[in-house]
DNA sequence: CACCGTAATGTTATACTATAACATTAGATC
DNA sequence: GATCTAATGTTATAGTATAACATTACGGTG
């Protein structure tokens, strides 16, 4: 069994942790995820989720482009907007509607979820959340407001732990 | 004193009810509210709200844009984007990011607030909450985190009661 | 193995959303 | 009415996303 993925209980990952280990766990599941449904991991789509998963901010379209890019290869946008599609239809990554951006997902062991995210407006960093009460609260004024909920996006923004503190110190 | 707006306690607006009537309320509270605060509520800036106050769907700036122009008069995108920005400064109309769109603010009376939408797939129309334990439920989870939270866009996708009827009458 | 059909990727063009930078006009203040 | 600032006009361009069609890669079948 793997080790779970470093993080804080906040959900934000320490400031120095084995981001490599991320990655490939990341990767890992998504490959058995595939698997399992017999959908196809390709190499463009693990090259993607890669690129995605290379740090903890959300990371839009353009600039995965751009990773992908070398000398001998230039793709056109949609390969990059066709793998995001299976990705996101697997569950393997989020999109951040307020910042048209893209995240891994945190939570590959739970099914199909939506994701509540906590976005540092200095560092960038996201957390996925996934809270109980928060979710209830949705559904609860779903249902009062007699509303069929089917998707959500909750996307909080503000200062992470770590910048928080260094704020305070800092004048 | 006004009466309230049309609306069931969903939230969402009757199927028909005297809309003239939520514009009409929507373009006098602002005027309000900007004269409060010595802000301009010039000729454009009323003429874009009561274009987004045309309905309860969120609209996008384009089509603001479109609604703008005549034969006469064919304003460029800055000046669309030059109102939404002072109205949603002074928390008149809010962004959906979810659909790069925008809708009246439907709660003038609490001041600047986060809103919480419900949009119905079907047909458009969002309601714009305002649910105490929601707010409380994100509130708690961003203390959880240590998480210094500022800005937030919880926007809830589904059916409206009316269209979820509707889907169950056919089929 | 050769064939076929489908899924994936490549390619070109274009639509949609938003802003930078500078010019002009309109309003407030004195 | 001169002057200063806020608002709007204008031109150009940046950033995000998709439509439509061509080609390639892959899995199953005879």
């Amino acid at each position: 069994m793997a080790k779970p993925p470093a993080s804080n209980q906040n959900g934000f990952p320490p400031a120095r942790h084995d981001h490599a280990r991320c990655v490939a766990r990341a990767l890992e599941q998504a490959e058995g995820i595939c698997a399992k449904r017999s959908a196809q991991f390709t190499g463009l789509r693990r090259q993607v989720l890669g690129i995605i998963w290379n740090s903890h901010s959300p990371i839009g379209a353009y600039e995965i482009l751009a990773a992908l890019s070398s000398r001998e290869r230039r793709p056109a946008p949609p390969t990059v907007y066709r793998a995001l599609e299976f990705l996101q239809a697997h569950g393997l990554v989020h999109r951040i509607e307020s910042k048209n951006a893209y995240i891994g997902c945190a939570h590959l062991e739970t099914a199909q979820h939506a994701g509540q995210f906590l976005m540092c407006r200095a560092c960038g960093q996201t957390a996925e959340a996934c809270d109980k009460d928060l979710s209830r609260a949705i559904q609860k004024l779903a249902e009062k407001s007699g509303f069929s909920l089917e998707e959500q996006t909750v996307e909080l923004s503000g200062l992470c732990p770590a910048c928080k503190s260094k704020n305070r110190h800092a004048a």
